[in-house]
DNA sequence: AATGAATGAGCTTTCATTCAT
DNA sequence: TATGAATGAAAGCTCATTCAT
């Protein structure tokens, strides 16, 4: 039987993410070494190499613990109305960024970007991140196309793209310039959407009146 | 009087910018030896520390030299129509993207804005990079609007930094995934732009119909 | 009174050896770590260090249990003729060499005799495990020019060395190349010895048939 | 072309390897640092680590130094009489042995034996060290027995491991303790071939006056 | 008596930068 | 000016050993 728990075990390895994620996130991956994690976790060198091999899976383990956190996000967001699935996604990824002990977070986000490009298992963690918003981004605007809230000529899985780009230069922006306000610009980009939404209506009027029914002229195979 | 020309100067520093950016995109800013740049650039030691007095200062001169390219294409980008402009901007920051010698500079450029957290220098620059086209794109929507082409409740500064994140959400997901068909994606993100003029034309038509001044609906509750 | 027996006390430590043995025939004893041999034998740290106060006794108590085999066969080795005697002797050092599972050993060994320069435990351990041999050779050797069936003229400590470096250089040879066949080098070694005595015989017969009690001629100058 | 010349490489290179020598000798391999080095040799770890590429390097370029030696001894060995050959090797590997500056190589010989166990590049070089002695041995003992000076029915190969052996044996016993006179034991050991030398003659002496010319049976096809 | 998480000194190696030539 | 050998602080990581449980 183990001398601690798994509890315990999971609890320690938390304190030593927070722990790493704020010298991070001060320092960036690269300037920060273990003797500062080891520092700031209060952890021995030794202690802190039975939680984590070695600081490239110190790394790994914070885009995991990151990424986590959106996806656990992603999944609650309500699947309901297209606008109201957008703007519980939106609140899921953006809204954190409000909370002030989430600064150091966007910071390591943002490094985990860079990263992800020379570290496979950064990689796999970021990409799984990315595809789980983009193919149910994708489904919401399919089904808002079905429904004709949505022009049926707009590529669904591109607009997921730009969608999820938004969310991504945001966190960008604000990692840059914290006391930015993003509330204007989130309000932009669902006015952004709307707008699709409101002219798709138009033009659905529009070909109401036309010819009734039509199949929509889809720009991707 | 100098020994070397000016251009001279100028042209070393140029090879040797090329060089460090072959580096970074390869290894990362920090894997990436100053020895590994020697190597590259074919340069002595001792010589690139009398183009560049630092490894941050080589870092700073990359996103200098990246930055100047932006800047030079977005000046170049006309103000003629908002949508040409926008299309312009898009085309200044996404074209190049395309071209398979942009690869590693994508690389870099993600590094870059980690490294902005860090580096001063880097900041300065990017932020320089940013706050230009938001300028830029803000008065454009202020234009728009003024010619109601553009809803007059939508916040420009907020339009234009949503903009902007599409850009970089999208040079962040090309420099993840090479293979990506940006085309697409940028149709889409000109489309909800395109939908917001719509509706705007729509809604103007609207309005003069039915109550001139009305109050529009606002997206949000 | 003791909770565990003396015999269960030392069964365990046999336990612990032969663990050690193996990790240290695998790895060797510097690259082998406690952590090794903890996971070899199965026992807990804490209880390792409950039968050997250290790594260093670890490796002392491997050579003493190595040489205590040595010794035992060397006291086994009948004292009745030269030739027999010196055959059993060789057989009590060279004739494990062949069994499979003396591999590990051969290997360990050679090792030894390095870790003996700079641990005195390991060196008394090692010195004392050579003496026994060179005084039992050395004696066997006096007695035989006693018999006249060695030349008088041979320093018999000396010869006893030679004796003892044969078996260690086969033993050093056999644990670097563990496919060689002995057979023939014991043989070899022992047809050297037979040589002496033959001439030795061979002279003692021209001896005896020219001038009695004649000076014996030195092989060197 | 290069800034310091090539000769001078090379004595440093060999300034390093005695320094290194002298720590093996007094630590071992294992317990001496590469600190130790550095300040032995009195270059800084950089400085070092520019002739070698590591720690492991730096032994396998110990055993090639040391073996390097014993090489040329043994091309220098006299290649006339069978036992002027054999006394001219034995010179050549037990000569060195009484030279006081000899003793720490001799430490670090015996610690290269247990190396070579672990470090293919260090088993290459001694096995090159062990494998070319074999040879010129082998070969010797077989032109003697062509010339009748040896016993047709000693295999030459397995007598050559046994006088690689004696060598090997009283090395490690000078190793162990670095008083102990080799002359008598070198004497017992040639002893010992001339007695097989003087036993081949006595036979022959037999043979000849039974069967002139006989073809002696050998032990090996 | 046994456990095994924790310790922490110290290891090998790197690399931005300098400066004698 | 240009060179590149040299520097040396400091990095990531290990592992023999301990001791609270």
């Amino acid at each position: 039987m183990p001398r601690v728990t798994a509890a315990y075990l999971a609890e320690r390895r938390a304190h030593v993410l927070a722990a790493a994620a704020r010298c991070f996130a001060r320092e960036g991956f690269h300037r920060a070494t273990m003797q500062d994690v080891v520092r700031e976790s209060g952890l021995s060198p030794g202690a802190l190499y039975r939680y984590f091999a070695s600081k490239e899976d110190l790394v790994a383990a914070i885009a995991d613990e990151r990424h986590a956190a959106e996806r656990a996000a992603l999944e609650a967001a309500g699947r309901a109305d297209v606008a109201d699935a957008v703007r519980a996604i939106a609140q899921a990824f953006l809204g954190p960024l409000a909370r002030p002990d989430e600064r150091e977070w966007r910071r390591v986000t943002v490094q985990l970007w860079g990263e992800a490009l020379r570290n496979p298992a950064v990689m796999r963690v970021i990409r799984g991140g990315l595809d789980g918003p983009l193919r149910a981004l994708t489904a919401l605007f399919r089904r808002a196309q079905s429904e004709e809230r949505l022009p049926g000529d707009v590529d669904p899985a591109a607009l997921a793209r730009v969608a999820a780009a938004v969310f991504q230069g945001l966190v960008l922006q604000v990692a840059w310039q914290p006391s930015l306000d993003l509330e204007p610009c989130v309000a932009a980009a669902l006015r952004l959407l709307d707008g699709l939404a409101t002219s798709s209506r138009a033009r659905a009027r529009g070909r109401a009146r036309r010819r009734p029914r039509a199949r929509r002229p889809s720009s991707r195979g």
